[in-house]
DNA sequence: ATATTCAACCTTCAAGTACG
DNA sequence: CGTACTTGAAGGTTGAATAT
């Protein structure tokens, strides 16, 4: 994973969102904080300290990124909040005299939370704790994604529940496609492969080739099985859409199309059906590629334009005690697979 | 209730430094 | 040599605590 976290925004949120890795992190870094409202807590002096870095560094970081940073939960406390704060912090007493006199009687004073503590060293460029921190964190990180996937992120997109349904769904319109093209085209070596890779072009812009070489997949991977379940969905609707629009055109015709009739015909259906699905396309290229780069350390550079940040309910859902892998939910499916068996 | 004080915060101008 | 980053220093603002 050649993350570049001081340039990239994406970058730094994915690491922040990943909630998975946190206690490790914690624990790897070593900084003991403060336990206020559920969080630990820093102050810019510890910071100082650990990055070994002028206060004003962080104070210049802090103004040219205070939204990134107000989002991973740094906070100027004032106030009642303030004063509680500060009642913590006396109970638990780990800063010097110094830091503890003039602490006491601040009026406001900024607090670091544990990912804004991580997220100062992100930003931070000439500091060589900083660059080792970032180093640790991207260690610790795949290290997390390493463990939890078993060390594979192949079928990552398979440890979901929404995975199952839209793949067996996915397959009964696959069939559909299939038959389709079988009945209504012409014979030909090629329709299938053809317009296959059509479909794949219209929903990521990726024939399967390059969707091959991206993911580094074996020519004996299915690239469906590695296709996350929204994608999935879409490949699904335009199956069975199409098949549709074949059957409709050959009924038309009178006779099977050729190769290049279905050709034209799918760019005419597409053209409309990407349209009528803009929003659901929309987001399963931003699931896939933001996903892909996070968890495959894949990066689709057609879409590079959907490349957005992980949320943590993301990396719970891949990652997470919840995720499972395939098998474990074909277990919990066992009944539904002996129910389409029993057709 | 008002004024004073304090530390942190914020802004700005400026200069030093590392790097390609 | 220009650019980006860091540090220096000064002056002003703010919000809360304390004194009047």
């Amino acid at each position: 994973m050649q993350l570049d976290l001081i340039n990239s925004k994406i970058g730094r949120k994915n690491i922040i969102n990943n909630n998975l890795a946190m206690p490790d992190l914690y624990k790897a870094v070593g900084m003991v904080g403060v336990l206020f409202e559920n969080k630990y807590r820093f102050l810019k002096s510890q910071l100082e300290r650990y990055y070994e870095v002028d206060g004003r560094t962080i104070e210049r970081i802090l103004v040219n990124n205070s939204d990134e940073l107000s989002n991973s939960g740094y906070e100027v406390m004032t106030g009642e909040r303030l004063k509680l704060f500060k009642k913590s912090l006396l109970d638990s007493s780990n800063l010097n005299d110094l830091e503890h006199s003039s602490i006491i009687k601040a009026p406001s004073l900024g607090v670091f939370t544990f990912k804004s503590f991580l997220n100062i060293g992100m930003l931070l460029v000439d500091s060589e704790r900083a660059r080792q921190t970032r180093s640790l964190i991207l260690d610790i990180v795949i290290d997390v994604l390493n463990k939890r996937s078993g060390g594979k992120t192949k079928f990552i997109n398979q440890r979901e529940e929404k995975y199952l349904p839209a793949a067996l769904d996915e397959f009964i319109y696959r069939k559909k496609f299939i038959d389709a093209i079988d009945l209504y085209i012409v014979d030909n070596n090629f329709k299938y492969s053809q317009l296959t890779d059509k479909v794949y072009k219209s929903i990521f812009k990726e024939n399967s080739n390059e969707y091959r070489k991206i993911l580094r997949l074996s020519s004996n991977d299915s690239v469906r099985s590695t296709l996350y379940s929204e994608v999935l969905r879409i490949v699904s609707d335009f199956e069975n859409a199409f098949a549709k629009k074949l059957k409709l055109a050959f009924e038309n015709k009178g006779e099977k199309l050729s190769l290049t009739e279905a050709h034209e015909l799918f760019n005419e259906f597409s053209e409309k059906a990407l349209l009528l699905m803009e929003a659901s396309v929309k987001d399963a290229r931003n699931k896939m590629a933001s996903r892909d780069l996070a968890f495959r350390d894949a990066l689709h550079e057609k879409l590079a334009n959907y490349l957005k940040d992980v949320p943590a309910e993301d990396f719970e859902k891949f990652l997470g005690e919840q995720s499972l892998n395939l098998e474990r939910q074909l277990e919990l499916n066992k009944d539904v697979f002996k129910r389409l068996k029993d057709r």
